[in-house]
DNA sequence: TTGACATTTCCATGTTTGTAGAAATAATAT
DNA sequence: ATATTATTTCTACAAACATGGAAATGTCAA
């Protein structure tokens, strides 16, 4: 099983909880600057552990990054990494399909 | 939480694990006809309890469905869902950013 | 150098998942 | 009826995950 796929899908795994869905959608809100960790938690209103544990998750997995100012702590999304992501399912379902570049605009009808 | 936030991170969570999402990519490729539960077996060399488990866990959440003739089973994507997946995935990640329709051809840089 | 703020790490606990052998079900052929 | 093929359901168990309280860490301000 490639490494590729190894990869996609623990980023998959990642995006597929509904609070670190939440957390996606901020972040991707927030653009290249990022979010505050506290921001995040206002807005979604669970524990700090609880919210420190899937920020850490999804660092982990490469689909964010965190850098600190002062006392506080910016969370942003590795847009490179989720574009990669992205364009691999969409090559899964688009492009690997035989007859795709040939008969089809589009796959998925 | 919205609905269709949880039915993506749902989704989600099944293509995150590898043999799942080497399932989802063999169905991809076997387009709307769909293929045998036997030939996914073969091409995964897995046990078959242990596939029949992943494709009842992708069926549940609406990736896929079954279809019997005689007796063998076909399996194959539901592309429409697929879609409304991929779509949810890059309206978060494209058109949900605040200027991304004015100044921007791609967030995701 | 004490105090407040921002966030993480540690810890414990209950829940879900992944795996696969063995038995059951379904369909067909002999 | 019985055997064969195709696949699921049952069962059990270890590993991973989700959650959140409490304590620790890092940073700044007075």
């Amino acid at each position: 099983m490639s490494l590729e796929l190894e990869q996609a899908a623990a980023q998959l795994a990642e995006l597929g909880h509904p609070t670190r869905l939440g957390i996606f959608r901020i972040l991707v809100r927030a653009g290249h600057q990022g979010v505050a960790v506290g921001e995040i938690q206002q807005a979604l209103d669970i524990p700090n552990s609880t919210l420190s544990h899937h920020l850490s998750r999804m660092t982990k997995v490469g689909l964010m990054a965190q850098r600190r100012d002062g006392r506080t702590l910016y969370c942003s999304l590795l847009f490179n990494n989720v574009e990669t992501l992205l364009a691999f399912l969409y090559d899964e379902c688009c492009l690997g399909l035989p007859s795709a570049s040939a008969s089809q605009s589009s796959c998925c009808d």
